[in-house]
DNA sequence: ATGTTGCGCATTGTCAACAATACCTTGTAG
DNA sequence: CTACAAGGTATTGTTGACAATGCGCAACAT
């Protein structure tokens, strides 16, 4: 699947920028689960490589917030909190609204179409197979992603891509509190796509506010419950 | 001022986030160029350390994107173009717009009184000095950190004052380009301040928007003039 | 004069050993 | 039996040395 899993020698890019995809992909993942140590040694013997570069990795992923450091008792999974998350997702409101906004106004032909694929696979694929649990799935992401790609802001690309979606995902596979919206979010999505594909761009970013205001109240409403 | 600059030996925190910070600092200042090379061996015999933690700082700056590395030639400091630059406001103006309306909702008696004062010391340095250039001081930013800080969402916080002022600052080092914008600046300051003072959201949140957006039109109309 | 090729040097990338701190185990006292 | 203390062990923080890559200068050929 990824060459860099195997052998992460033959690389232009540099070690400790490849062991920190690496961990980042498996803390995302959720196969390194969050407060788990990640002790400098055993990452390094199971890289074959020294110290170094994993250290070096390991401050990378700090900045990302991904790992937390105790000084001089190294690295853990960064864990997060359920009002952290609330957090997140109310500050993705208004990331998202623009990128949806920016993306009625600024995608091209091609993307406009590659998008309204994407919806059509998700929703016959959400009708092939009903419980399985759309808003879990990756391919929701995807939805967003290529939204996030359509505004043709580089800036606003990295903070949902790179900062954002790598928290939310570690977040998700530490909390299994999400049961599926359902097909709710279908219709929701088919409403911004449809908004994008005719340029409107104030419908877009209100159809992507209502969408996500709707994500994070369905996590509300869990987390009441829960307690 | 930062006894970090001078002894950098008796802390908690580790060498590497230490020296990560104070570079911050020079290069936000414009200290050190946009463009500059960075080179291990100077930084680390500067700060009288071995090249480790300088390594492991400036993995950690790279990660802020306040610096970039060429494999095998090493890290240079970044140097932003104005497009950047424009793409940098663009996000800004929604994620502040959505911090004015956070924080006129949530703001405590002390966070509004606080405010209140900084607007005044900035409209009395104003008056005081005309020809100072009120949009490029510091002061000015001072009134945008106390309402990210008063909306009450660490993610919002960290994204707008630990990613997006760097490096608006770095890039406004790197360009002389801003005539500031004179007493229209206060002018929206005090609309901004008047609306969260009355804990009105909605027109916290307008005001700040029209106020970036002149700032952003403001910084296009200096470009176009330019060239 | 200009473009190219090769060598030497400087810098980066990596590693293994040393020092310092924290954690865990074990023993003892209350 | 529990609480606390002390020592040993393991892990982190740091360092200096080695290997590899890139850069610049000089000499040569066209």
């Amino acid at each position: 699947m990824n060459k860099n899993t195997n052998s992460l020698a033959a690389e232009n890019r540099e070690r400790s920028e490849v062991l920190a995809s690496i961990l980042c992909e498996e803390i995302i993942k959720g196969q390194l689960k969050p407060g788990e140590k990640l002790s400098e040694t055993a990452i390094a013997s199971r890289f074959s490589v020294s110290r170094g570069p994993v250290r070096e990795a390991l401050r990378r992923l700090s900045e990302r917030d991904l790992v937390v450091f105790s000084p001089n008792a190294g690295a853990r999974v960064m864990s997060t909190s359920l009002t952290d998350m609330l957090n997140f997702l109310e500050i993705r409101e208004s990331l998202e609204a623009s990128a949806a906004k920016f993306a009625a106004e600024r995608m091209t032909k091609e993307e406009r179409l590659h998008l309204h694929d994407l919806y059509e696979n998700h929703n016959s694929m959400f009708s092939r197979a009903k419980q399985h649990s759309y808003f879990k799935s990756p391919e929701d992401f995807d939805f967003h992603y290529a939204i996030a790609k359509g505004a043709k802001n580089p800036v606003l690309f990295k903070i949902l891509c790179e900062d954002l979606y790598p928290r939310l995902l570690l977040c998700r596979s530490q909390h299994q509190y999400i049961k599926g919206r359902g097909t709710k979010v279908l219709k929701e999505h088919q409403l911004i796509l449809q908004a994008i594909e005719k340029g409107d761009v104030e419908l877009a970013e209100i159809f992507m506010k209502r969408h996500l205001r709707s994500a994070r109240d369905s996590l509300k409403a869990s987390i009441d419950t829960l307690k």
